[in-house]
DNA sequence: TTATCTATGCTATACTGTGTAGCATAGATT
DNA sequence: AATCTATGCTACACAGTATAGCATAGATAA
């Protein structure tokens, strides 16, 4: 036996996976119809569904290993307590990733990053949030991250080289500073 | 000639609204077929298409009535400075009109609701807001609106008697702060 | 009331996108 | 070389969108 994946199925997912994210660079979410991203991407439609059950879920699985990525990258800085040097790390990545992040957050597939961020940020920070307010923790972690994702995706839609990571990531301490206290 | 509308127009139209945004209550915007409002507003399928050219037409013109409504009662309060009355105002006026917001604020009409209040409250504020801040008043409006809008989807969620209004409003004093200033 | 106007009802039709079934084949594993 | 399986391909069923043409019921104005 052996614990790999057959290559023609990693082909085929990544085929999609490119596919679909060179799709939501320039189409809304329900514009964009399996036949096209199949037909980009190289791949049989009737292939399509022997991976996913459908375009939503395909989504998901780009969303939820990207969210996996940020959030991981950011918890051991989240522990520092440095707030501006969790909104480097994450603006950096993003940035890095910036024509990917565009797609995610601009092209129709923001509901679902938010949807698997909070799920994510939501059991730490209930361990971390000090219960200093009268605010419920759930509703300071969905103020939160819904500021950051949406101020990403304005920072995303301003000319690239518009505002620097540095400067970007200051106007972030700035407007979260109250949440997160 | 009579400048008033055929009565049959307006009792079609009043039909559709009514029986969209009871679908929107129990189902996803994408979910909810033309063919199904139709069968419930007790309207032909072809008469749709003789006042809305697509279902989101049809979104957008409940969603810009809805928000101008808020807006027009939001703004005279926001002369007077008082945050917590204008937060007082606004949850006072979703909440009489409970039924209505959950549809739109957690149905699938979201999106089409922040656009609407985005482009009814950008002109405004640009000339209040003062420039104390080194963060563009476009991300600031942005900001704002995207949590209080986040805010109130989560208080709708909410039980109807777990957050009395009163309460709820001095949340969002208290998440709006930094932004505001 | 009568005549005119028009919004709606109804039927038929074209088109597009989703999703499945069955079989052949090319590529991967052993 | 033999086996396994992911993919390609064709065909088909189904649902939702959208338009065209004609008949009729309801509104407006004489």
């Amino acid at each position: 036996m052996s614990s790999r994946e057959d290559p023609r199925t990693i082909r085929s997912r990544e085929a999609l996976h490119r596919a679909f994210l060179a799709l939501l660079e320039s189409h809304a979410l329900e514009d964009v119809t399996i036949r096209q991203i199949c037909a980009d991407a190289d791949v049989h439609y009737t292939t399509f569904f022997r991976h996913y059950p459908s375009k939503e879920s395909l989504l998901n699985a780009i969303a939820a290993e990207q969210s996996a990525q940020l959030v991981a990258l950011s918890m051991p800085v989240v522990e520092t307590n440095d707030r501006h040097q969790v909104h480097l790390t994450l603006c950096n990545f993003i940035n890095e990733h910036r024509q990917l992040w565009v797609s995610l957050l601009t092209g129709g597939a923001a509901g679902t990053i938010k949807a698997e961020l909070l799920r994510l940020c939501m059991q730490p920070a209930v361990r971390r949030v000090p219960t200093a307010t009268s605010i419920p923790v759930e509703l300071i972690v969905i103020s939160t991250v819904s500021v950051q994702l949406e101020a990403l995706a304005w920072w995303l839609a301003q000319p690239a080289d518009r505002y620097p990571v540095q400067q970007f990531a200051a106007m972030l301490d700035e407007l979260v500073y109250t949440s997160l206290k």
